[in-house]
DNA sequence: ACAAAAACGAGAGCACTGCTCTTGCTTTGG
DNA sequence: CCAAAGCAAGAGCAGTGCTCTCGTTTTTGT
């Protein structure tokens, strides 16, 4: 249904990724505030009434920027993991580590793209579903990871007790997901998700400035502490 | 030197107050990619030149609403803290989680306000003295929980080994800042800080949308695993 | 006390923005 | 082959941040 539909259907594709390409270059120099529709239409030799056939208008643009950006970065995640060899791509730990690092890289690499997903919501607010999907792509790598410990016995599930409330939202996510993690595991998770952006935020919104200087050994150090919360054995 | 010296001065501070009070209303309401200053000056009955004389440009408004938002902040935080009555005014435990809630519900309270200062820095970059002194009130809120328990002997310093950068780092920090404390500590106690804005970062920009339901719960119970984490007794 | 200097408010104006509407042209499909 | 739909361009509207100028008022130095 991809195929060549007409030679209209393919320059529209074609039309709209340009469009795009050039808002991420110009969101990639400026920022999001000063992104302006006007400014591409220029850069792209066309009328600026023209682009409203291909986005009506400027929030959905960022609105499709934003889900490019959940994909490159969910993206990069999955393939930090993936590019594992040896006996690292089996330990929870180092597989652990990897993922956080390449998400960590995509967003020093991407800053303005990271703020645009994980700093203040630009246009007033919105999750279609298919920007939800996108945004989860790197939870569900952080659950896979430990998914894949807890089956192969190397999980130690952590001891404290939880409030009922925040077991049963655990529970409930466990199901709609259909990932087989204890309650305990699965509430550390999703609070380790939200850390782990904790740091990156701090990080790239200039917050560690003058507070911390090696960075990545602080990230590293942290991001450890996270993985041993979660349950996983982390050697040395 | 504050004193009257002039009614034109008063008047001038006046002015400034009331015009950054309207950019609170709008922003309150629309959020800061919204604020107009010309709005503001409609609804103060001004001409939009006028308000030119007491803040140079739109940036410079908007940073003087970041301070203020940072100060307010700083403040609710001290005020859980210092509303706490009886036995659990000592126990460090009880204030560090006081003091989190504190933050919390300034952040429910003031959600554009929050998403001025902890989500993607709007005008570009910057980072003045008077901001990062306000901007560090909470981070020293935290650190002095920490610091009576560790005064009081109530603080099991952790063992895990740190990298010596981070070490590094955490002594530079306390040796700025004057208070003695494990460089272990120091270090997870940033690394706490960090991690609590993730949280409210979150569960405010809606990234808690259809995962995590009880979100009081799971803040405290995040937060509590937080005071672990540095070394804090968690009773109960 | 008076004149020079500084601060102020208002208005007009510039360059820019997002967005709409209308007018012609081109591709598509029955 | 021709009507219908898709498309690009231009003009135009309302709004923005910001600058400049021009009278007026207040402060300040002598």
């Amino acid at each position: 249904m991809t195929a060549i539909r007409g030679a209209r259907e393919r320059a529209r594709g074609e039309i709209t990724e340009a469009i795009k390409a050039e808002a991420r270059r110009q969101l990639a120099e400026e920022g999001a505030a000063k992104l302006s529709l006007r400014a591409v239409a220029r850069a792209l030799g066309m009328a600026s009434s023209a682009l409203y056939r291909y986005f009506p208008s400027r929030d959905d643009l960022l609105t499709a920027l934003i889900i490019d950006a959940y994909n490159a970065l969910g993206e990069a995640a999955e393939s930090a993991l993936g590019s594992l060899r040896g006996p690292e791509a089996k330990r929870p730990a180092a597989r652990w580590l990897a993922l956080c690092h390449g998400v960590r890289d995509w967003a020093l690499a991407h800053p303005h793209e990271y703020a645009l997903i994980y700093g203040s919501p630009v246009p007033g607010y919105r999750a279609p579903s298919t920007t939800t999907e996108a945004a989860a792509r790197v939870g569900l790598a952080l659950i896979g990871v430990v998914r894949d410990a807890h089956a192969a016995g190397a999980l130690k599930e952590p001891a404290e007790p939880l409030p009922d409330p925040v077991v049963a939202d655990a529970l409930a996510l466990g199901a709609e997901l259909g990932v087989e993690l204890p309650a305990a595991v699965l509430a550390r998770l999703i609070g380790a998700w939200a850390q782990l952006f904790g740091l990156l935020s701090f990080e790239l919104f200039g917050q560690f400035n003058r507070v911390v200087e090696a960075r990545a050994d602080f990230f590293e150090q942290a991001v450890l502490e996270l993985a041993r919360s979660v349950g996983l054995h982390t050697p040395r």
